[in-house]
DNA sequence: ATCAACTGCTTATACGTATAAGCAGCCCTC
DNA sequence: GAGGGCTGCTTATACGTATAAGCAGTTGAT
């Protein structure tokens, strides 16, 4: 309380108590491998910044290098579960290391100029962004920041920006494999009806190939009204585990076993997929590794140094009991 | 390719380009009241801070006003469901409106004294966080760097800071309320194993009142665990859907039915707990209005007036097929 | 006609930091 | 014992912005 009206204590602060320079100060916080400065010294203003609590500028230091040492990560407007949050974790993690600060940056709706307006005015060294939020001009705009690597999220490669490839359609691929492995050849995909989930379910739509799509919302009456649409269907993708469980569900009370008479592949992995009684066939993502290797292309991007985006996963089919 | 080596654009150079001073540019680009400029040179000004493609810099800015309009938002340790989700959003979506900007910062693990320096770091107006992530220290410094509104979040109120209680116990308390109505009487509640997970779910516990704890960890082999546990019991509070769910699918497997043997209660009414069957009751809640709320309580800290933290939620029992 | 008040700008400055450049004092070397 | 080079600092400066203060030119009141 005594503290309220003071303001935060500055370098030139710790240098006066510590009866040094301001540069000094400087010297000693960062380190510098160059600077000669007596243990003594060191010892001397860092006793004072700690008595302080002096926490350098972040403003200021980024106003003076030119570059603030943030990385952005503005959310997709997707939904993201255990995996998603498992690769940002990761990905934290590796930033860190490298001395980076990664923020992920609020306003999921926020795309366009407007969006891209806010992002520069953090100087970020690098920005990791949906394609969908990105348009030619935004693109510009944050090169012309400054932004040394505008990275895209995207399932197909973009014109605009280097672009890690979330490739759903292997994901189809594989479900279909499976299915057409076990002898089922009467198939269909649910593809949601959700705005965000949409888009990757039709990619995942694509890589499945032949077969019946069901547009489907996360809703058990919806799932009620797609049922007759099962009659000649023998295996189904459901886009992920989510969705399988809402079909089965409704399997379940129309008397539609599985997977005797309809086998059903989910995707993702997710925790309920152990759980579901058959227990659910799904298409697994591993992101093990991934958030190092996206972080070593970021730093090369950043070192102007060209590289190739690394991929984000790979995939395997985890057998349970229904299929 | 061609601004690649070109520093961005300064408040200076849109001056240059329209023929105007630096600081008019900064009235104009703050549309100041009581600036008083023409209406042609405002629109020379803008016209050539769109040309050169101009977005100020937020450090410099930060380092002049003293404060950076930031609100840090650290993220929790605990995974966060549709229900934070949608919080956070509408929290966003509220900063905005009053000219702030959120930020939720990445470094789940941490806490402490490091955290909170690199949260000083950005000179944040406010910061929200988890009061576990907090220390008198911590919060020292966090006040001395000028961080105005420093609000915990907890379900207890912490004697460090003003605290958004997320009280845990209501829920727990409407779980035993319902199966007492049923006439349950031979009760048991679902605690987590999980570290985040679990001082939560302690707290719902609490509130419950008495009855048999059991620690499950999220998994079918833990479950098995604690069946015999269950012999003697016929009515469960489960701590969430999520495990609701592990555990309705082990009773299943075991030929325990429910309601008829084991009425189960769930909590935070998650989408799948309409697509178990049988269909889950669950105790729901209701955060619409919350964000407003919040962002009401920190502006008012922020200009130093005193205020009551707002309640974060509401809750309510929805009855359905498992009780 | 005079001067105060207003208008529409410009000039000057400070925020906190990193770092280039400078500068005493000392140790070597020959 | 002269001077070159090193050590351990200090001094000075610039980054981009917001804003207080100043200042010509004009208007209005008396």
């Amino acid at each position: 309380m005594e503290t309220m009206t003071a303001r935060p204590p500055t370098s030139s602060d710790v240098a006066r108590l510590a009866g040094v320079s301001q540069a000094t100060v400087s010297y000693v916080l960062n380190n510098r491998a160059d600077s000669r400065v007596t243990e003594e010294t060191r010892a001397k203003v860092l006793s004072a910044a700690e008595k302080l609590g002096y926490v350098r500028h972040a403003g200021a230091r980024s106003l003076k290098t030119g570059n603030s040492g943030l990385v952005l990560l503005p959310l997709s407007d997707v939904p993201f579960g255990p995996l998603a949050t498992r690769f940002i974790e990761d990905l934290d993690h590796e930033l860190t290391a490298l001395g980076y600060t990664m923020i992920t940056y609020g306003a999921r709706q926020a795309r366009g100029m407007a969006a891209a307006r806010a992002w520069a005015e953090l100087r970020p060294a690098a920005i990791i962004v949906d394609t969908v939020k990105l348009t030619s001009a935004s693109v510009g705009l944050l090169r012309k920041a400054g932004v040394k690597a505008v990275v895209g999220i995207s399932p197909k490669p973009s014109t605009l920006v280097p672009t890690l490839v979330a490739d759903q359609t292997e994901i189809g691929a594989l479900a279909a494999r499976h299915l057409r492995s076990q002898g089922r050849r009467k198939l269909a995909v649910i593809v949601p009806r959700e705005d965000g989930l949409r888009d990757i379910g039709l990619d995942r739509r694509e890589g499945f190939g032949a077969g019946l799509q069901i547009d489907l919302a996360f809703d058990p009456a919806s799932a009620q009204e797609v049922l007759p649409l099962l009659r000649d269907i023998d295996g189904v993708f459901a886009y992920n585990d989510e969705y399988a469980m809402l079909l089965m569900s409704t399997l379940a009370d129309a008397g539609i076993r599985v997977p005797d008479d309809i086998a059903i592949v989910g995707a993702d992995d997710l925790p309920l997929a152990r759980l579901l009684r058959p227990q659910l066939t799904t298409v697994a993502l591993d992101i093990s590794g991934t958030a190092a290797a996206v972080v070593t292309f970021l730093a090369s991007l950043i070192d102007g140094t060209p590289a190739t985006p690394p991929r984000l996963w790979t995939t395997h089919l985890i057998e349970r009991s229904s299929t």
